[in-house]
DNA sequence: TCAGCATGTGGACAACGTACACATTAGCGG
DNA sequence: CCGCTAATGTGTACGTTGTCCACATGCTGA
């Protein structure tokens, strides 16, 4: 800088947003600009440098909190599959209102017996599991990319961050979804062993393909049609 | 260099591995160091620089062939697209070949009537697809990453620079199968549109779960299991 | 033979990730 | 209240990458 021995009765003045040498809360700051990057770039936009510059500090700053540019990738990616799991969340809760909202018995709808019932609604739920994550994945394909782009694993699929407003992570929610499958009898139990990846990868698949894959183009109603489709499929192929 | 204006009585003397100032054929070598990039480090690796530097050429020289990195990358993506063909094909045929193999009534088998064999032949033609896939997905996870990377769409999805021996794309050889399928009448007809995408998608899902999602270190048996079932839920889900 | 065009070279620039040394502050024991 | 120390941000610098520009070279047809 020009004058390194004044004091300076002015704040730092280093730049709008920032009157403290401190930041306060860098880390935090960071992975928030890393996350709008991430929606408007996907994961490759996620830049040591770019994210520093937003938060107004220099890009070294960054490696007090994060020591690689792929650990500040990770942060972010667990920022974004949390929002992966508050939309299947509320997608759940959108689902199952149906059931519940309008008086118990609805008009012109035949009696359910507690068995039907249960079985129906662990159905929605389950359904409401993977359009939750294709409309996630629709409307946020940014984040849904760096939600699930390649530095995530099995061992931190779990962790805490990566949860949603119940506390479970898309993963969890989806393997809570199947457990209902087979509670209610929906689901024979001996297909249940490895039936969340096969779940996941009829969805994920289709997220691909529509994101960034030949998909990418398709009208919203094919779209729509698609993901009701494959879920379907899922369901009936399990 | 040190001499630019003696005419060099020994040759340019660049580097190993090319004695002439020109290169001869300087794209397909590009395209050829690309794929090998992809294959040690997925579309990620593959560098203008890094490949130019293989071939033993400067790196703007790649310049005139392509306009991009990306456009590099196109190319390496259709090559490795064809890989993924070729693949597919020895798949099935191998499949078939198991058929029509051992003699026309192989020991202890029931007789097949005609229909029955055509409608066999079909489903383990479809069975192939996938499986081809997803074994290619498995060798050759680089090859496999840079052939569906986002460069590619619907449009050059036909190109014949991304097909195998027969002339067909992995997408072509994929309707071709369920076409297939409804022609021998294992597939009802009125479900036949659209589902080359949820075939697709759940065998891409898959992959991409395995080779760097959560499902990477799962040890070959679990993986040849999740291969099946996948493939088979298609084929019942559809 | 020679002009023109395609192809490869050399040098340069901006951006990026990141290592090193230094400056500034907060929070502590005295 | 003072000063020490650890935490945090700054400055400078290096190597790498993609890409632009001007120039050199060699093939090819008039």
């Amino acid at each position: 800088m020009a004058v390194t021995t004044i004091p300076a009765e002015i704040p730092p003045a280093t730049s709008p947003g920032r009157d403290t040498y401190r930041h306060g809360d860098l880390r935090r700051a960071l992975i928030e600009a890393g996350v709008e990057l991430a929606r408007e770039g996907g994961p490759a936009a996620v830049g040591v440098r770019e994210a520093t510059r937003r938060v107004g500090v220099t890009p070294n700053a960054a490696y007090r909190h994060f020591v690689d540019r792929l650990a500040l990738l990770d942060a972010v990616c667990s920022a974004c599959q949390s929002r992966v799991a508050i939309a299947m969340e509320t997608e759940q809760e959108a689902a199952l209102a149906v059931l519940g909202g309008p008086a118990a018995g609805s008009p012109a709808a035949p009696a359910l017996t507690d068995a039907e019932t249960r079985a129906l609604r662990a159905r929605l739920r389950f359904r409401a599991v993977g359009t939750g994550y294709l409309r996630f994945a629709l409307a946020e394909p940014g984040l849904f990319g760096a939600a699930f782009s390649p530095s995530s694993d099995l061992e931190s699929a779990t962790s805490a961050a990566r949860a949603g407003t119940t506390g479970r992570t898309p993963f969890e929610l989806l393997t809570a979804a199947l457990d209902d499958l087979v509670a209610v009898g929906v689901l024979p139990s001996e297909r249940r062993p490895g039936a969340e990846f096969l779940a996941w990868s009829a969805v994920h698949g289709l997220a691909a393909l529509l994101i960034d894959g030949p998909l990418r183009a398709l009208d919203p109603d094919q779209v729509q049609s698609l993901v009701g489709r494959v879920v379907t499929m899922v369901e009936q192929g399990l």
